[in-house]
DNA sequence: TCGATGCTTCGGCGCCTGCCGAAACATCGG
DNA sequence: CCGATGTTTCGGCAGGCGCCGAAGCATCGA
């Protein structure tokens, strides 16, 4: 070797990095980070790449144990490896340059306004409405941050009243805080952000638009919302 | 342009995905994991490159926010810009392959067993013994993961004790895990991890070895983990 | 003022890797 | 069994990027 030592704990950081490093494979990973499993065909359509391509990436990242797949049939369904690879991808996200490139289309514009206003992250709700919540649930009491981010006791009769259950006895962390790349801002992740996202949807408070990330909130939602935390319904209709 | 949709979310990612995604640069950020600040040339002979090669990394490296430079006559000294790169360089250095490539040479393998013992990570302690003292203050009830983890009232009597005081009023967490890529466990980070380590090398509990990340217990060291939370003493010194 | 040292700029070289299309293979629905 | 559809393999091409050395600039110590 020419080189003194080879970069010792260097490589294998790199080797990692490198996985999210290019542009077809990072598009298809923020895809991912609905939390559903996509087919191969509709990555690569997605991202606008032959599926022989598509096919080279997606063995990358599985190799690299940044995703997971299934297969049924004629299909290869993928998905994130689990939520500490979505972790992952938002911290870097967040870290990105912080001029978010002006939308090139109308459409396009649309969708980033739908997205920056609701949208799933994983497992979890995110977007302005998502910060709203989380710090009108600060306000309330509900969540402290004093000593590391917790649910109170009061907190937790009121996901009681809501009607939300969090599984219990995971080693997953109940309560975490994950930085939204559209707000800079942090809303609540863990096993709890995802059993209360899980419950919006299952109790009709929000809906997927299409089939995209964002999230529209219904009348029923708004309605909860002010019920449940007092948010005023201007905050919760988009325009 | 040839693409559909030219991958509306994903180059941002991939643009800091790249900062990390050479093995040079890799080792350059490992490398500041110590908190430290590191010249130009220093890092350049660390991982055996050309000084005009280092420049353009860390031209690159500072450009994308993930370095702060500070320039001192004719030195230029570079940090990482915050715990935030620290914890996600950790976050996904843990990520890595499994299998740790077998050490190549005596002093690379001695080198390697003094960084999984103890070592600083940025700003806090990490390796073997931080998982340990890490693991004690949770049996003592001193931490709680119940709800997110967050410290104590015993804890923070404790680290009075102790002599620790940790710098209040600011937007850090106080306490928070960091994931360790020898251990695979969590330690303590955050701002009382941070001065937990502070006060530990004021009191003289460790010293560094050298100028590498490693630090040694020394006597004193073993004595106050020995009383402050009754650590065994065969955990703390290296065979 | 003058050498030594640290850093930067600039060409140029070579490899690595992402891309495609064509062809083969697997599966599904009849 | 047969066409349609999803996926994989394989060449081959082209651009990107990391590397170096030489030369130039800035700063330090004397």
């Amino acid at each position: 070797m020419d080189t003194p030592h080879a970069h010792p704990a260097g490589t294998d950081l790199a080797s990692v990095a490198r996985l999210l490093a290019d542009g077809t494979r990072a598009s298809f990973c923020v895809a991912l980070l609905d939390g559903r499993a996509w087919t191969a065909t509709e990555l690569a359509r997605h991202a606008g790449v032959a599926a022989s391509t598509a096919t080279e990436h997606l063995n990358a990242l599985v190799r690299g144990n940044l995703l997971a797949e299934e297969r049924q049939g004629r299909h290869r369904y993928v998905r994130l490896a689990g939520p500490h690879v979505a972790e992952l991808i938002e911290g870097l996200a967040a870290m990105a340059p912080g001029r978010a490139s002006p939308p090139r289309s109308l459409s396009a514009a649309g969708r980033r306004k739908a997205l920056a206003h609701a949208r799933t992250c994983y497992d979890h709700l995110a977007g302005a409405v998502a910060v709203a919540i989380t710090d009108t649930m600060t306000e309330r009491g509900l969540l402290d941050w004093e000593h590391g981010l917790r649910l109170t006791g009061d907190g937790e009769a009121w996901l009681g009243r809501l009607g939300v259950t969090v599984p219990a006895g995971t080693r997953r962390p109940s309560v975490r805080s994950c930085l939204d790349w559209t707000e800079r801002r942090s809303h609540l992740a863990g096993a709890v952000g995802a059993a209360m996202c899980r419950h919006a949807f299952d109790a009709g408070w929000i809906t997927r638009i299409g089939t995209t990330r964002a999230v529209a909130v219904t009348a029923a939602g708004r309605q909860a919302l002010r019920d449940h935390l007092g948010l005023p319904a201007e905050l919760l209709s988009r325009k």
